[in-house]
DNA sequence: TCCAGGGCATAACGCCGTTCTCGTTTTCGG
DNA sequence: CCGAAAACGAGAACGGCGTTATGCCCTGGA
């Protein structure tokens, strides 16, 4: 997938001969062309993905609504599984980027980390409310898939993943350079387990739907950063 | 299903004739049998479920396995699902039950939460190690059915979570009665938030696994247990 | 003995992911 | 502009699986 296969092995000198741009332009365009159909197929499946009776949509589906034909689907995926893991890795990079702006705008350490938990707990939450790009909301139709993801490959989600971990690492290790987070925890996992908390709490929030009701998406938000931020030990 | 449907809508005393006995015993029998087939059923899913390659198991092979046919299957279930939802249902009653006894030798209070929360996280973590009886281990292997569960039937996944979600509310409950919970959260909600927490961090460890890489699940446990009681933030 | 119901085996149907075939269109070097 | 090669579209076909339907056997009670 990456562009820069030309050498198949042998070390060589940057010789940008006439020749090898023209090979260069003339893959690029076809590779351009192949992105473009392949792009066409992944709009097509967000669309599906994120209309009302989402996640469950079949292969044929996402082959009419791109107008393109079965045949060029399995040219361009393998199968199914890996159209999944590509719209899950653009979720997953939209996300990371649509946070990144959202974050920017608060001050380094804690607030900046309030407003990472909170936003990205917003976007995981299924309901109505929803003026986030169709890119970013896809993520949240996708918690099945994550799930299923996580365990059966561990390998390809950690690497989808890797946007949002390293900025959460990142925000992280901002409030910890301000003093806010205690420092014995291990860096690298207290992120992941954050993000995990964060998404499985927001995909799933009825867990507990017969002792307690809630609609209030902002406040639940606020209580799981709270419970997170301050654990549930009786302050000595 | 149930057992009482003699009467169709007329209210009438509790008459008991010896013909109703003799229906009532002979529709007794008729539910034992019911019973040892579904039961047979449930069993062979169980062993199909934990074998290795689980989880994605078909109906054929539950029916060969527990020496029945595909008839009877579809006379007692209406369908895969809610074979699916019986097996959970039957994990978590058993693993509950598991848990109750494993706790029943703590002293109240927070020693007894601690050791809630990390032999639930074992029972949930993947992983060789497992002397856990067949129906508790059974649980690893539905976190995949338990999210789909909680995001596409919110009321079923609810009620099937009912006996773990009020042990912890109840475990809480005594250790907030020893002072050593905040009395600021609010009690329903705070047992689902950690069993989510502590099931899907335990089912998908992997998530920052290019950051950390972790084998020790007893480790994982005790830190996950550190992080929902103490908090990130740094004490004052 | 008879017969009705429960149960087994198996075929059949529909959906869906995947593969294959055939005929047409597009691309690209010369 | 041409011709070969690759890409593409439309749709049939295959296989797995959940689900339903059919036909036969075996048992148990009148």
């Amino acid at each position: 997938m990456s562009a820069d296969d030309a050498a198949p092995g042998q070390p060589r000198a940057e010789v940008t001969s006439w020749r090898e741009l023209a090979v260069a332009r003339s893959l690029d365009s076809a590779r351009v062309r192949a992105e473009k159909r392949v792009q066409r197929f992944l709009d097509a499946a967000v669309e599906l993905i994120n209309s009302e009776r989402g996640r469950d949509f079949t292969v044929q589906e996402v082959v009419e609504r791109s107008g393109q034909s079965l045949r060029s689907f399995y040219q361009y995926f393998t199968g199914k599984h890996e159209l999944l893991l590509a719209l899950f890795e653009d979720a997953v990079r939209a996300t990371s980027e649509h946070l990144e702006e959202v974050v920017a705008a608060e001050e380094p350490g804690l607030p900046r980390l309030h407003r990472c938990v909170v936003e990205y707990y917003k976007i995981c939450r299924p309901g109505p409310k929803g003026q986030a790009p169709e890119t970013v909301a896809a993520l949240r139709a996708m918690g099945e898939f994550a799930q299923q993801l996580l365990t059966e490959h561990p390998k390809e989600a950690a690497t989808a993943f890797v946007p949002l971990v390293t900025l959460f690492d990142r925000v992280l290790g901002e409030a910890a350079d301000a003093g806010a987070i205690r420092p014995d925890l291990t860096r690298g996992r207290l992120a992941g387990v954050v993000l995990q908390a964060i998404m499985f709490n927001a995909f799933a929030t009825t867990i507990s739907s017969t002792l307690v009701r809630s609609d209030d998406a902002a406040a639940d938000a606020e209580e799981l950063w709270d419970l997170l931020l301050n654990g549930m030990a009786r302050r000595s």
